[in-house]
DNA sequence: GCGATCAGAT
DNA sequence: CACATCTGATCGC
C-alpha cells in the first residue's frame, strides 16, 4: 500500500486513517487523550474498553469496525493526488478481549495485519475465523501478510489454551489447601479465569481496575475484589515474583501460576544467582507436551528444571499463551497463502523474520535477498534504529533521536514519587494485595 | 513544573 | 532470551 495513507497499531503523523488492533500497552506506543492525527478505527469492544485507557480521548474520533463486514474509506493517493477507496474488515485475532486483525482491499492489492493473534485449530470461534477469511479472501490473492511474529521459531510450540486451561486447573486441585495467584495483565486471558471460575465454582479476586473492566466485559458476578471470599486470585504480572510468593507464604501456603508461551523460565523466577556455565538453560518446553491432556503430569514447579535454588519452589508456570505457535503460524501461512510477510514485532532477536522459516511457503522470488537485508538490519538495530510498528509502505524504521545523556546528579525523591503517583492516578492503582495485614 | 519518551527491570 | 507492564531518568517545552 502506498505511504502516508493508513496506518495499524502505530501512531506517528503522516497517515490519512488509523488502525488500532487490540489495546495492549505496546500497541499504544505513542498514542495519547489528546490524539488529533485523524479518525481512530477499532472493534467494538476495543471501543468500549477505551476510556480506561485514555479518559480524556476525544470518542468522537473513533470509528467502530463491525467484525467481519467490509467497510470503506475513501483516502486521497499522495503519488496521483486523486482519491481511491480502501475497503477493510476486521476478523477475531483470538488474542485478547476486542483484538482483530484487519484485511485491506484497494488499488494496492490486498494486506492482512494480523496484530497478535492465536490460530487455534479446535475451537468453534477460530472456525467462524477462519471461514471469514477465506470468504473475504475469496478470489484475490493476498499480496502482504503483516504476521505476529511473536513466537516464530520452530522451539515455541505448545498446547491449545483449553488443554493449558485444563492443566492449571490439575495444579489447582492438587493444592486443595493453598491460596492460589495467577499472574495476568490488565487485558487478556479471561477465558482461562472464566474456565477455573465455572469449574471450582468459585470467585476469583481481582484488582479493583481489572474489575472494572471485567465488568465492562460483561462479567458481573464472577470476579471479586474482596480477599475473604475465595483462595483464587489473579494479580497482575509485573509483582508476580518469587519474593512475592515468599512472603505470601509466610502467611499462608500459595502456589503461583504463570500462564505463558515463553519457553525460558522468567528471570524473576530464577533466584538471584547467574546460572552456571556449564548448566546451561534448559527449554522448559521439555516439560510441555503438545499433545498434552488433562494430566498433570507435564507441570512441576519450576525449581526442578532449572540451575536456579529453591526460591522458585512455589511457581508453576504453565504455556498457556494468547499468541500463536510455530506450528500454528505454519499453518495460517499455509491458509492464506501470502505472496510476501512481514513481521510486526521486531525488537529483539528472539522474533525471527517470518521469511526465514516462511519464505518457502510465499511465491515471492527475492526471499534470500529479504532475509540478508533484515539480518543485516537486526545486527545494527540496538545501534541506531529502532523498528517500529508496521505501517504499510513505510519503511518501518526511524532513527533514533538525541543521545541520552548520562547525568550524575539525580532527581529529588520528591519529583520521582511525585511522577509515580500521577501515573496512578491516571492508570488506576496497581494493588496486589501480597501485604499480609 | 509538566508531559512525553526512553532504557531498564520484572 | 522478554508475553506486557511498570519505574525512574531525562528531554523539550
Amino acid at each position: 500500500m502506498e505511504s502516508g495513507m493508513v496506518s495499524v497499531d502505530r501512531w506517528t503523523a503522516g497517515s490519512q486513517v488509523y488502525f488500532l488492533t487490540h489495546l495492549h500497552a505496546d500497541h499504544l506506543c505513542g498514542l495519547t487523550s489528546k490524539w488529533s492525527r485523524g479518525p481512530l478505527y477499532c472493534s467494538r469492544i476495543t471501543a468500549k474498553l477505551f476510556p480506561i485507557k485514555f479518559p480524556d480521548f476525544d470518542l468522537s474520533l473513533l470509528r467502530i469496525v463491525e467484525i467481519g463486514h467490509w467497510h470503506s474509506v475513501s483516502l486521497l493517493s499522495p503519488s496521483c493526488g486523486s482519491y481511491t477507496d480502501v475497503d477493510f474488515m476486521a476478523i477475531d485475532a483470538h488474542h485478547c478481549p476486542g483484538a482483530v486483525m484487519y484485511l485491506f482491499r484497494g488499488e494496492f492489492g490486498c494486506t492482512l495485519y494480523t496484530g497478535d493473534f492465536r490460530w487455534e485449530s479446535t475451537s468453534e470461534r477460530a472456525q467462524t475465523g477462519r471461514t471469514m477469511l477465506l470468504k473475504a479472501m475469496k478470489d484475490v490473492k493476498l499480496d502482504m501478510l503483516y504476521l505476529d511474529n511473536t513466537y516464530c521459531n520452530p522451539t515455541y510450540c505448545f498446547p491449545s489454551r483449553e488443554a493449558a486451561a485444563k492443566q492449571v486447573l490439575n495444579i489447582i486441585s492438587s493444592h486443595p489447601n493453598h491460596d492460589v495467584i495467577i499472574a495476568v495483565d490488565t487485558l487478556g486471558k479471561e477465558n482461562l479465569l472464566l474456565y477455573i471460575s465455572r469449574v471450582l465454582k468459585t470467585k476469583i479476586w481481582v484488582w479493583p481496575e481489572r474489575l472494572q473492566i471485567m465488568h465492562l466485559l460483561g462479567f458481573h458476578d464472577i470476579f471479586t475484589t474482596k480477599t475473604s471470599v475465595t483462595r483464587i486470585r489473579a494479580v497482575p504480572r509485573y509483582s508476580f515474583n518469587i519474593e512475592t510468593l515468599e512472603g505470601l507464604n509466610t502467611i499462608r501456603p500459595t502456589i503461583g501460576i504463570m500462564p505463558s508461551g515463553l519457553p525460558w523460565a522468567p528471570r524473576a523466577f530464577r533466584g538471584k544467582e547467574k546460572l552456571s556455565s556449564e548448566s546451561p538453560p534448559v527449554l522448559l518446553h521439555n516439560r510441555w507436551p503438545t499433545d498434552v491432556t488433562t494430566s498433570s503430569t507435564s507441570s512441576k514447579p519450576n525449581g526442578g528444571s532449572l540451575s536456579a535454588g529453591r526460591d522458585d519452589h512455589y511457581i508453576y508456570t504453565v504455556p498457556y499463551s494468547d499468541h500463536s505457535c510455530f506450528p500454528e503460524l505454519q499453518k495460517f501461512i499455509e491458509f492464506v497463502m501470502p505472496i510476501n510477510i512481514k513481521g510486526i514485532v521486531s525488537s529483539s532477536a528472539s522474533n525471527v523474520d517470518p521469511l526465514y522459516h516462511f519464505g518457502s511457503l510465499c511465491r515471492i522470488q527475492q526471499a534470500s535477498v529479504l532475509l540478508c537485508q533484515s539480518l543485516r538490519n537486526k545486527r545494527y538495530e540496538k545501534v541506531g534504529v529502532i523498528n517500529m510498528r508496521s505501517s504499510f509502505g513505510c519503511t518501518g524504521t526511524m532513527q533514533l533521536g538525541r543521545k541520552r545523556r548520562k547525568r550524575q546528579i539525580s532527581s529529588a525523591g520528591i519529583h520521582v514519587s511525585r511522577v509515580r503517583l500521577l501515573r496512578r492516578e491516571r492508570q488506576g492503582v496497581k494493588i496486589v494485595d501480597t501485604d499480609p495485614d
